[in-house]
DNA sequence: CATGAATGAGCATTCATTCAT
DNA sequence: TATGAATGAATGCTCATTCAT
């Protein structure tokens, strides 16, 4: 009716959208069938397995996102307009459900051990994003000596990824929201830190 | 045939063993009586439910543990100790599989929301320990005055969370251990950040 | 603690009680000693198994209701005074849950055809004091000489299960009420039917 | 392997020969399933739950034999029609096994609190049916100034379940056959209640 | 390309009952 | 006489997956 990209592009929004509103666990074949209006046997002709459309569903979104921070960080050269800018981005991820899919995926590959080594092939590029930023803006100081960037930028996914789960299990958002919001009083230490004080 | 205690405590190592060695989906009724070689049903008449064994497992450990951090760092008065003490419980932790335990319950709490409330309940303790830590740490510093201590805290435990998991998803323990191992290059600039230097 | 006949006794009330409250299938071993503060295994220590509270406790309740009518309908001269004594008697049954009691447990022998040889067995002397109260009443009417008074206890008996069955099937005790209350209207039409218009 | 109708009727056909054979509380998925050798899921793929299939199988038979006593009593002038043709159909019922799917399943709903309105919704066109053959029969009669023909209809149910569940507990037919029997012997008498002697 | 039907394995949970003490 | 512990067998139901069409 639509074309094998209309299909599969179907599909994939209807398990992102499964993902989002029944959480991992409720991410059935069924349940995402229902959803798109489509026949469960679908998924597994287009996509093998639930496995399969789980992680094809991530990298589909994914991508698109991992553009956008790339785009958005290339510009910014001031600790001030990163965070600006990845603030904007969170809040975006956030409130389109974004944050959601990958928490429930990051949960679901540690309860189900199969999934977990994909999930960690598909970190790397944002940790690698990460580090391309913290190169740009440490080069020349403290922080930089003490820390190797790709440590540091291994620590900064580290701490997101603690932040993002916390949002779920947490339904007082306020907790990790004030995290965030507390970086702009962050920033002078921070500068302290990459000795620009 | 043994005491009430020995039961439940029996039920409570299987679930703990296959927890680790299962993970959150793999710790079923059937596996974790398997495990213990004790009828599935006893799980039921001890403890009611799944997830009645599974938090009564988790805070099983938990106490333990916790009682553990409070004596170590209840006579850790520098940076300098804490950083020790805290790095030798955290392998301890691991090699004994308790932080298997908690990042399985936290993920599979993810997973299962009804358990969600119950973890965050579980994780309050930590977080006042690791502020009262803080605080005797902190007094008069920059930091503190910057970000209050519970939220300084939540951080701490935030990236611990995070830890915890990449530690699961990531067979390549490396990365997060030289995170840990990092700490004792990190405390000059720490020592300064203090206002110590 | 209260000797024998007070544990039968305990667990007989407690096993009438739970059929009261939670019917039939809710009348569990683990229910009724629940209810009884006693330990489920008492019941089967004194009856068996669980059919055999089931039919002592409806022998128990049976026996003191069937004196009761027996006594009141002894003294019933007319048809009037029967009417009124078995209306009156009927509402103690309901009020008490004696009925539910009974439905419960013919609902029960219907579904479990285990106990059904065993209700009818205990139905037979209901039968035949209905019986013994239309002979005295009916003697020499038309009635009596198309039908004879065994058969036509037996309808009695059939109306009332049948009324009783319903009063618990539908929640809208009404009209089965007024079945009842229309015996009054009913009355002198019988009276014609028994030739003594 | 064969339409969809035909598994459908497969299953509800399984359905109602279990429930035949052995009673309600027999009629589990398992038993369904065996004795109509297809697989127990197939059951929760068509109907969705077991009460699906308890009550789509009552609902299929039941339409049947409705149509059945519609069109034979269309046809029923007098009271002798009637009881000729309700006799008649009486017997084909019992003998077919009918009457039994239809007292397990009142017994079951006893059991059962949540198919108690569903049953109820069930009988009411079987009273409207009833209902409307007493209007026919008894315009202008002694007995229809003295009771709502509604609520006539209604006793007429009522003592019909009771046969019908009797029928059920006693192994020994006779006397329910007796009670149908007799009606011959009482239409005379009848006949004068009616006003017609 | 798409579907409805079908399946087998598995799951949490419940229950009557037994038994050693 | 009474109990707590333990068990085996069932039960309703779900799910990923396969397959013939």
């Amino acid at each position: 009716m639509q074309g094998v990209e209309g299909t599969r592009r179907q599909i994939l929004e209807a398990t992102l959208e499964t993902l989002r509103e029944e959480g991992f666990t409720g991410t059935t074949s069924r349940a995402v069938a229902g959803r798109g209006s489509f026949n469960p046997a679908l998924i597994f002709y287009y996509f093998g397995s639930m496995d399969g459309v789980l992680l094809a569903a991530l990298d589909w979104t994914s991508e698109q996102r991992l553009a956008a921070y790339r785009e958005a960080l290339a510009k910014a050269a001031s600790i001030e307009e990163v965070v600006a800018e990845t603030g904007r981005l969170y809040r975006e991820d956030r409130d389109s459900g974004h944050i959601t899919v990958i928490s429930q995926m990051i949960a679901g590959s540690i309860a189900r051990p199969e999934l977990a080594p994909e999930m960690i092939v598909r970190m790397q590029p944002w940790i690698d994003l990460i580090e391309q930023v913290l190169q740009r803006l440490l080069s020349g100081s403290q922080l930089t000596a003490a820390i190797p960037s790709a440590e540091l930028a291994y620590a900064v996914a580290t701490f997101y990824l603690g932040a993002n789960l916390l949002t779920h299990l947490d339904p007082d958002r306020e907790r990790t929201d004030a995290l965030f919001a507390r970086l702009d009083e962050v920033q002078p230490l921070l500068d302290g830190l990459l000795g620009r004080g």
